[in-house]
DNA sequence: GTGAAAGCGCTAACAT
DNA sequence: ATGTTAGCGCTTTCAC
C-alpha cells in the first residue's frame, strides 16, 4: 500500500505537506493542496491509522463489549451506541463475550493491547471487577452499561431493575395470581440481585408469603435444558399460576420448556420477564415485559464515555433510566 | 503505560530479550526469561499491539462486516465466525452496515486504514463491488457471506435462496394457496432476485400464472411502514391467502402490518419466510421458514478466509449450504 | 544467549 | 508555506 512518502515524492513535496493536507492542518497553498490531493487518488492512498495511532496515542476508537450478541436487548443497545459514536467521528467495535468471564478476558486484552480511546462496558458479572480495575490501572475510561459491578465507582447507566420486577409482580398479582414463581439469572449479576429484590417486596407488599422452592437460580445466558417441570407438577394447590423471567432470554427458555410439556400460555400458566424483544415483540406482540429503552442505553453510554474521555477529573455520573410495564397477551386473570 | 523498554530497564537486559520473551522466539536463558516475567507482571506489562502491527504487517485481526445486527440471522452468523476465529488465534471485529451503502463504505474505510487481515463481508448490494474492488486493489483478502456481487469472484459462503424459495412456495401451494403473494428484498441483493426466481418457478410448474401486482419489492431492512392493507381489501377472489417474505425482518413487518388490520395468522392470511428466528423460533415456533445455518455461514466463512490469508494465491472457493424447509404454524390449509 | 541499529508510517516540534 | 528531525513501541537483521 502507498505511504505518504510514496504521494509525496510523486507531488515533488515533502511527507509533511502531505500529512497536512490528509489532516487539514497548518497551511498549504491552494496550488499544493491540489495537487497533493490529485496525486493520493491516483495511487489510491489509504492513511495507516496504526502508525497515526502510534504516534497520537489516540485511536479514535471506541469498544462496546457486550455479553449477548444473540440478544435484541443487547443488540438494540449496540445500536444506539454505534450511532452515538458515529455522529462523534469515533467508530465503534464490538466485542460479544458470550456471559463468559474468560471470553470478556481475552476482549479486555484485545482492548488494552489495540489502545482503544475507551470501553463501554457490559459486565458478565462481579468477578467483572478484575477486568475493569485492569482498565484503570491503564488509564482506559470506561463505562458501565446495564449492570453494576460492586466495588467498581464510575460512569453507568443503569435501568431501575428492582422497580422494574416490583411493579412487574404487583400487576401480576393484581391479575390475581398468588403463587409466582421466579426465574433468575446467576446471582453474581447486579440486575439478577435487584430483579429478586424487586420481586420479594411485591409479594412482601401484597402479603404474600416468599416460597423460596419457586425461586431458581440460573444464569442470564441462553440455558439449552431449562425444564419447570418439577412445578408443574406439585398438586395443584402448590402449584405457580405464573412464572416471572428475570430476562427475555430465560423467558424464551422458559416458554420452551412450557410448551414441551403440553401446557398453554397464558391458560395454563403465565409468563412476564424484564426486557423486551425489540423487532419480534412490535410485531408480535405476546410477552408481558418491564421493558428498557435499550437504545438509549448505548446512545448515552456513549455520551457519557466520550465525556470522559475529554475529561478524565470528572466525578462519575450515573444515569438511570426507567422502565416500562406492558402488558400483553402472555399474562392472564386467574 | 509500560513498554518493553521499561521492562528492559528494570530486568537489566536489552529490549530486543524482553521481545524474544514475550514472543518466545529465539534463545533465551531459563534465568533472563523469568526475571523478564516478573518484571512484566510487576509492572503489568501489556504489549502494544499497534506498534507491533505497524512492523510486522499484520494484526491477527479480521472484520466481519454485517449488515443488520438486530437480526438473528446475522448474529447466529457473527457467533459462528467469531468462535471460528478465536480457535485460530484471530480476534474479531464486527461491523454493522445496516444495509446503507454510506455506512458500509465508513467500516471499509476503518478496516483498510486498520490494517486488518481479512474481511468477512456480507455485502449491502449490488454497488458493494465498488467496495470490493477498493479491498481488492489493496490486497486485502475477503470471503463474501450470503450474497453474491456480479462482478466479483471470490471466495463466498452462500445459501441456496432459489432452491428454498421454490421449496417453500411449493409446499404452501400444496397446503392449497394459489395467490400467494411475495414481499421481496431490493433487487440490487443478490439473495432478493433468487428467492424471486425461486417463487416464480414455484407458480409456474403448479400452472399458476404470475400476477405481478402480487409482488412487492421493499428492503431487507427493518421497514417501519410496510402496508399489506392494499391486498387485504381486493376481492375475495383476487386477495392473496398467503404472504411469502424474502427474509425473517421482512415476515415480522408483514404480520406487524395484518395485526394492524385486524387479521389472524394463518385463520385470514398465512405467512412464510426466508430465515428463521433462532432463539425466538425455538421457544415459540411459529413461523413457517425456509431455514439457513446461519452459525456455519460464519464458521465456514471464517474458515475460507483463514485459508486465503495463508494462501493468496488458490482459485476463488465457493460454498454453498442447504435451507430447510420447516412448515409450522403461520401457514394453514385453504 | 544477548544486544545495537534500523525502520515500519506517521505526526509534533522546530526550522527555514 | 514548506521541509527536517526525531520518535511513537515494536521486531528484523545482523553482530558479538
Amino acid at each position: 500500500m502507498a505511504t505518504i512518502y510514496d504521494i509525496a515524492k510523486k507531488a515533488n513535496v515533502s511527507a509533511m505537506t502531505v500529512s497536512r493536507v490528509i489532516n487539514n492542518t497548518g497551511r498549504v497553498s491552494e496550488k499544493t493542496r491540489d495537487k497533493v490531493k490529485q496525486v493520493m487518488e491516483e495511487m489510491r492512498y489509504i492513511p495507516n491509522s496504526v502508525a497515526r495511532c502510534l504516534v497520537t496515542q489516540e485511536s479514535k476508537i471506541v469498544s462496546l463489549l457486550i455479553t449477548d450478541i444473540t440478544n435484541p436487548f443487547f443488540t438494540t443497545m449496540a445500536r444506539g451506541a454505534e450511532d452515538a459514536a458515529m455522529r462523534h467521528g469515533y467508530r465503534l467495535m464490538f466485542g460479544n463475550s458470550d456471559e463468559s468471564f474468560s471470553k470478556e478476558k481475552d476482549y479486555v486484552e484485545m482492548i488494552l493491547s489495540m489502545r482503544v480511546d475507551g470501553v463501554l462496558f457490559a459486565p458478565s458479572g462481579d468477578q467483572s471487577k478484575e477486568h475493569l480495575e485492569w482498565l484503570q490501572r491503564q488509564n482506559v475510561p470506561f463505562v458501565l452499561l446495564d449492570r453494576e459491578v460492586p466495588g467498581i465507582d464510575c460512569d453507568a447507566v443503569l435501568g431501575d431493575s428492582l422497580d422494574g420486577a416490583k411493579r412487574m409482580v404487583a400487576e401480576m398479582i393484581r391479575y390475581g395470581h398468588r403463587r409466582i414463581a421466579l426465574v433468575n439469572g446467576a446471582q453474581d449479576v447486579s440486575t439478577a440481585r435487584e430483579r429478586q429484590a424487586g420481586y420479594i417486596e411485591a409479594l412482601q407488599e401484597a402479603g404474600i408469603e416468599l416460597d423460596e422452592s419457586l425461586i431458581m437460580q440460573t444464569s442470564y445466558s441462553r440455558v439449552q435444558d431449562l425444564s419447570v417441570a418439577h412445578w408443574m407438577e406439585l398438586a395443584p394447590e402448590a402449584r405457580p399460576t405464573a412464572i416471572f423471567a428475570a430476562n427475555n432470554m430465560l423467558a424464551l427458555s422458559v416458554l420452551k420448556s412450557v410448551r414441551s410439556l403440553g401446557l398453554r400460555v397464558p391458560d395454563d400458566l403465565s409468563i412476564a420477564c424484564f426486557d423486551d424483544f425489540g423487532w419480534v415483540e412490535e410485531a408480535n406482540p405476546f410477552f408481558s415485559v418491564a421493558s428498557q429503552p435499550a437504545y438509549e442505553f448505548g446512545e448515552q453510554g456513549m455520551q457519557l464515555l466520550l465525556d470522559r474521555i475529554k475529561n478524565r477529573e470528572e466525578q462519575p455520573r450515573q444515569i438511570m433510566l426507567p422502565c416500562e410495564i406492558l402488558m400483553r397477551e402472555s399474562v392472564g386473570k386467574v
